[in-house]
DNA sequence: TGTTGTTGTGAATCCCTTGC
DNA sequence: GCAAGGGATTCACAACAACA
């Protein structure tokens, strides 16, 4: 890469690394190598023979440590000056930051415009209460405090002065998947030719798939097909299972779910809880901005650990099932109240155990859930059996129909023009044109009346010329340039 | 309307590989 | 072991979205 590159104002990292200390220091003897050669007024990748290199290397051994950092890795030889790592490196900014690539909402969207079929097969899988989260919104702050709350080490977390121990079972049991099967392993076959093809033909770089174009491809996939799951469990490593600091997922994980039947045999639980102590095990190490894991189990976790005051949702469902977004921030304004997240007048449960407790409102939640996922199921059904029925009956219903409108639009005209007649002789004897009549209360029921019969005769006479109606084009516009409204379901 | 969360992107840095 | 390149990872930031 570029030095000049390099030089750029944007993207300055953390100084606080211990990984980066010590490869300044390696660059700094590149840099300085860099500016020797320049001084020399050899070109930049001009060889330097061994008489040389040696004399740069006792150069640099003579230099103090103060000088060898002032060769950080970032060199300029433009101008005449180095660039040393505090010109990269903003080392004032030593509080750390927090953030996540988990994002729920973005999973939750895309397996919202899913079909009923693809979401059958999702079921399959085993990730069916997963796909159904509803918890879309992380709370960073809750779940900066947390991260810094969990010790990966001895796998519990400190919540308002209670120490709970957290295993993949209760990954398994937050977030609804099961904590048995395999162990997944992602160390092998990391170079095998074979995965690079197989990434590739997912769509990746040869090592890994970005989230981005696996949410789309969720989408544009035809059928709910092995390549379809396989792709779903990708989707859902990089959005809420898995998530790291890079907008994609490795191609590690194809070496085994592109086998057929390969993905339900898995310890998915285990593999999360694992993943997310790693992540926050490096993030608590290498004090960097990014927490890899799944940061919406913790968060889950301890909105279903702590006893509250009101029943806000329903416990006899998995966390990941019963909490959304309403109900956590119910909890949050509620645990505010309670004097913050770590307030010891918050109690926490012992033992989590799933019960019977369904408060009314959930009740009704849970009806219209039901409702909500069975409506497209019974649409299709419907449509599907309406167009049946349409394709064996439609030329017979539009005759039919053509007849009776055309029946009906010549009795109505029928019965108005007699209508009018009838009134012209009642209220103007000898007069046959009372539209002509200024201000007549008549105008107005007319206007109403006869003109749009007529239109609507002259609508139909139309509707005659122009043949058969297409009864399976529901949205067929009117001849006056409207169109029906949809249906209400 | 202000605050907080989400996401895409460019750039810096790190790690690994290759050639000499 | 030096020198460099390529790809992966990490970071910061801005724009946008969602929510109270």
């Amino acid at each position: 890469m570029e030095a000049k590159k390099r030089g750029s104002a944007k993207g300055k990292r953390k100084g606080n690394s211990n990984v980066q200390q010590s490869r300044v220091g390696r660059d700094a003897f590149f840099n300085f190598m860099k500016k020797q050669r320049h001084e020399m007024g050899k070109e930049a990748n001009a060889k330097l023979d061994r008489k040389e290199r040696e004399e740069i290397a006792n150069k640099w051994r003579k230099l103090n440590p103060q000088e060898k950092a002032t060769y950080g890795s970032a060199l300029d030889l433009s101008g005449g000056q180095v660039e040393g790592s505090s010109g990269q490196v903003n080392v004032s900014v030593n509080e750390k930051g927090f953030t996540s690539r988990c994002s729920p909402d973005r999973f939750h969207q895309t397996v919202e415009k899913l079909s009923n079929q693809k979401r059958l097969a999702i079921n399959e899988i085993g990730f069916g209460k997963v796909a159904s989260l509803c918890c879309t919104r992380l709370h960073r702050k809750l779940c900066k405090f947390l991260t810094e709350r969990f010790n990966p080490d001895t796998s519990s977390i400190q919540l308002h002065g209670k120490v709970i121990g957290i295993s993949a079972v209760e990954f398994g049991r937050v977030m609804g998947l099961q904590n048995t099967g395999e162990v997944v392993e992602l160390e092998w076959l990391v170079e095998d030719e074979k995965v690079k093809e197989l990434v590739k033909s997912f769509g990746g770089n040869g090592k890994r798939l970005l989230v981005r174009d696996l949410g789309e491809q969720l989408e544009k996939c035809e059928n709910a097909d092995e390549d379809f799951k396989v792709r779903f469990v990708m989707f859902a490593l990089g959005t809420v299972l898995c998530p790291t600091s890079s907008p994609s997922v490795t191609g590690n994980y194809l070496t085994f779910l592109t086998i057929p039947g390969k993905i339900e045999t898995k310890n998915w639980a285990d593999h999360g809880f694992n993943f997310l102590c790693e992540g926050i095990r490096s993030f608590k190490a290498k004090k960097v901005l990014y927490v890899n894991g799944s940061l919406l189990f913790l968060q889950l976790l301890y909105f279903d650990s702590i006893l509250h005051g009101g029943v806000y949702v329903d416990k006899s469902l998995d966390p990941i099932v019963s909490w959304d977004n309403k109900s956590v921030w119910k909890m949050i304004i509620w645990v505010r109240k309670q004097g913050g997240f770590d307030s010891p007048t918050v109690r926490v449960v012992s033992k989590h155990s799933p019960t019977n407790e369904v408060s009314r409102v959930n009740l009704e939640r849970i009806v219209q859930e039901v409702a909500v996922s069975l409506a497209p199921i019974i649409q299709a059904e419907v449509k599907r059996s309406v167009e049946g029925l349409a394709i064996t009956l439609g030329p017979i219903i539009q005759a039919e129909v053509q007849r009776s409108m055309l029946e009906f639009t010549d009795k109505v005209m029928s019965q108005v023009s007699s209508f009018n007649k009838d009134a012209r002789q009642h209220l103007h004897p000898g007069h046959e044109d009372v539209n002509q009549t200024k201000d007549s209360p008549l105008k107005e029921r007319d206007q109403g009346g006869e003109s749009v019969v007529k239109k609507k005769g002259e609508e139909a006479s139309k509707l005659k010329e122009k043949g058969v109606v297409d009864v399976n084009n529901t949205w067929m516009p009117l001849p006056d340039g409207q169109s029906f409204s949809e249906p209400e379901v």
